[in-house]
DNA sequence: AGCACGCCGACT
DNA sequence: GTCGGCGTGCTC
């Protein structure tokens, strides 16, 4: 028989099919991992069908099988079929987001403990005859093990490996290996949950299980009680013997929530998320594989987790953008579920209480059903939204970046002893460093982009590469040192709070106080206990923990993240708006919003502060319509890479021109291509040239199958070429 | 991605 | 004369 192996090598040119003999002694199956001999090199594979016969002439064999289990189900292999022709992603690419990562490479270990025991063979009076009497440390080990067993990793604290090692190959003690699940947030001990359904939450979930359509939107408000809706209909699914996989925005997998499907459903629920270590992933990617978890809760890349038999595919706060993948294996989560589901037949809930554009035309055009919780569970209403025009302010002589009204609220609440929120939307800010004699901005030596200054340690960092350096002395053009550096937004907003307000303490959140993943949780913690009055921070804090006495949120410069290049933007902000201003009012103190924009009249902020998402989407469709943008039209990028520009050019010039040879030939279907370089033209040392396309959504998928197949064929060494669907940004 | 094969420059 | 530079091509 014939294997067909994938190469474990992510390359482009290696990404085929290989065809081995498979020996008679050699159990290989599809979706095994296998060891193939490759050119010079021995290396890892997967297997991904078996076929009787092979067109290549002469095959070498497969020399081993990897796992004991068979780790790459048929479904999967499906997808990962799927994943190429719709995001033009690898099969390798595919393939290593199946499986932990720490699988291959034969680099894990299943976390073994050794117990040690005294051999039971033996009298602990025969045990002690045996040791001779000098061995003191030897005897006194035993002393302690006549006791009872003890693992051994706590006994070598104690006493010397000599003596366990000496006493073991008497075999007058035993270890015996014992294995040990490792379990993520093992201090996150289940809480019981509220149990009884509101009349709407019951609508919604008889709407999920008897619709005829794949997936659901499920629209509802902040407060409706999405969580119970989603932890009743797995709970049905499971009563089915199905499994059901829950997806949350990275930033959601707080403790809380854990404790929820913990408390819920107890051991059968799995978590994947980045925060786990490589063995503790490991072992619950294979618990949910042997079908000892039903249920698997985490961010984006669990969409992949290898449960048999799936029910029902949960897209909690479906509209965030951590749901699409803009880096390597390229893929948006919500296309791979409906995959999963359509698979399995299996049902897909999309919730949110600010639906996305596409999602909620969908649901309009009956291609998604939907359900609508349009109540809050307590009768606490949504905290009012008041906008204030700054360039009024302006006006009237107030240059400070609160409003009169902001500053004034701010100084009230913290006298109640309330919280405050303040979100700076600083998207664009970057805090450069400058010249201020000769106008020389620092520049990453491997990017095209200006370096960030860190305060925390003095240094120059690139938010593309992550390269580090030293902060100028002098300018290096002219050689003076009157040196200039931006602050960061959060951090000027800080330093003016301190002057409004005498002794308060304040706590920042951005990307500079949070590089690491525990200082995040610091932050939100310490700001809940209320060791600070005000938190000021990006994007960050608007999604997260709940603060019930916070009462106050402030949102400065919103209109920053508006006027974008980005068709998405109005969308986005609008979200924005809902989500943070969520944030005031959790408790029955109440809370308000005070909203600083420079343009307030947009129809966002008119729409956002009424919480009138019907009315936003009626607007922004028809904008997007009359625009001829997703998702009315669908945009292809298409970029290339490279440390050798010319080449870039050469391939980008190449697949262009046969790509716009097929847009003249289809001229009805296409509303733009372009070749261009890219707006951040080179990151880590490589060039970058793109080509962007706009196609009406008909024939897309032939589209989109000429467009990878055009890249296929015309390829060049040297240079990696990626697609997206409808990115979110461009550069 | 590796690794071999292959054809041009400055060295024991 | 040869050691080795890395350009090009192949891996079932």
């Amino acid at each position: 028989m014939i294997a067909k192996v994938i190469v474990d090598i992510s390359n482009s040119e290696t990404d085929k099919i290989f065809d081995y003999e498979i020996p008679s002694n050699l159990n290989v199956q599809k979706g095994s991992r296998v060891i193939v001999p490759f050119g010079t090199q021995r290396i890892e594979g997967f297997c991904i069908d078996i076929a009787p016969t092979s067109d290549v002439p002469t095959l070498k064999s497969v020399e081993g099988v990897l796992d004991e289990f068979v780790c790459i189900s048929e479904e999967m292999l499906e997808l990962m079929r799927y994943m190429k022709d719709r995001f033009y992603v690898r099969y390798v690419d595919s393939l290593r987001l199946f499986i932990p990562s720490k699988l291959r490479g034969g680099r894990i270990k299943e976390l073994i403990r050794l117990y040690l025991t005294l051999n039971p063979a033996y009298t602990v009076e025969e045990i002690l005859d045996a040791i001779p009497a000098r061995a003191k440390s030897q005897i006194a080990l035993i002393e302690r093990l006549k006791e009872g067993g003890e693992y051994l990793s706590v006994i070598t604290n104690e006493y010397s490996v000599a003596a366990v090692n000496a006493l073991a190959s008497k075999g007058l003690i035993v270890k015996t290996s014992e294995q040990v699940g490792r379990k993520p947030m093992k201090s996150v001990i289940g809480e019981e949950a509220q149990v009884k359904l509101r009349p709407q939450q019951q609508r919604a979930i008889d709407t999920i299980f008897s619709s005829k359509q794949t997936a659901v939107l499920l629209h509802g408000v902040t407060g409706s009680g999405k969580t119970l809706v989603y932890m009743n209909a797995i709970k049905k699914v499971l009563s089915e013997g199905k499994t059901a996989i829950m997806l949350v925005p990275e930033i959601s997998l707080t403790p809380q929530m854990l404790r929820n499907f913990r408390g819920y459903f107890g051991d059968s629920v799995a978590m994947l998320h980045s925060g786990l270590s490589d063995g503790e992933r490991f072992d619950e990617w294979k618990r949910l594989l042997k079908g000892e978890a039903k249920i698997v809760v985490g961010a984006r890349s669990a969409i992949f987790a290898p449960v048999k038999n799936l029910g029902l595919i949960i897209v909690d706060e479906e509209h965030d953008s951590s749901y699409v993948s803009e880096s390597n294996p390229r893929y948006r989560t919500i296309d791979v579920a409906l995959f999963r589901a359509n698979y399995n037949n299996a049902k897909v809930v999309l919730g949110s209480a600010t639906p996305s554009i596409e999602s909620y035309l969908s649901a309009k055009r009956n291609e998604y059903a939907l359900a609508v919780m349009d109540e809050r569970i307590s009768d606490k209403g949504m905290p009012n939204i008041e906008i204030i025009n700054m360039s009024h302010e302006l006006l009237m002589g107030n240059v400070s970046m609160f409003s009169a009204k902001l500053e004034e609220s701010i100084k009230a609440t913290i006298a109640k002893g309330e919280q405050v929120m303040i979100f700076l939307n600083r998207r664009g800010h970057s805090s450069f460093v400058m010249c201020r004699k000769c106008g020389y901005i620092a520049k990453c030596t491997d990017c095209d982009v200006s370096l960030t200054y860190h305060s925390v340690d003095n240094m120059l960092k690139c938010h593309y590469c992550g390269k580090r350096f030293k902060m100028l002395t002098c300018c290096p053009d002219c050689g003076s040192v009157n040196i200039k550096y931006g602050k960061l937004g959060t951090q000027r907003v800080v330093e003016e709070i301190e002057k409004l307000v005498p002794d308060v303490k304040v706590l920042r959140m951005d990307n500079e106080t949070t590089t690491t993943k525990s200082a995040y949780l610091d932050i939100l913690g310490a700001f809940a206990s209320k060791e600070a009055q005000v938190l000021v921070g990006t994007q960050m804090i608007a999604k997260g923990h709940d603060f019930p006495d916070v009462t106050l949120v402030g949102i400065l410069d919103a209109d920053m993240s508006l006027y974008h290049q980005d068709y998405r933007s109005n969308e986005r902000t609008f979200q924005l708006v809902t989500q943070v201003a969520g944030r005031a009012g959790r408790s029955n103190k109440g809370g308000k919003v005070i909203l600083q924009a420079y343009a307030p009249n947009h129809y966002v902020y008119r729409f956002a502060s009424k919480y009138d998402y019907q009315g936003f989407f009626e607007k922004e469709n028809n904008v997007r319509l009359t625009t001829n943008f997703p998702p009315y039209t669908t945009i292809i990028r298409v970029l290339m890479t490279s440390e050798n520009e010319d080449k870039v050019i050469d391939c980008a010039k190449t697949i262009y021109r046969q790509l716009s040879d097929f847009a003249n030939r289809n001229a009805s279907e296409f509303l733009y291509i372009q070749a261009m370089r890219s707006p951040l033209g080179r990151i880590q040392n490589k060039y970058r040239y793109q080509i962007i396309a706009r196609i009406k959504r008909e024939k897309e998928r032939e589209i989109i199958a000429e467009f990878y197949d055009v890249i296929e064929k015309n390829k060049f060494r040297q240079v990696s070429v990626f697609a997206e669907l409808n990115p979110q940004n461009m550069a």
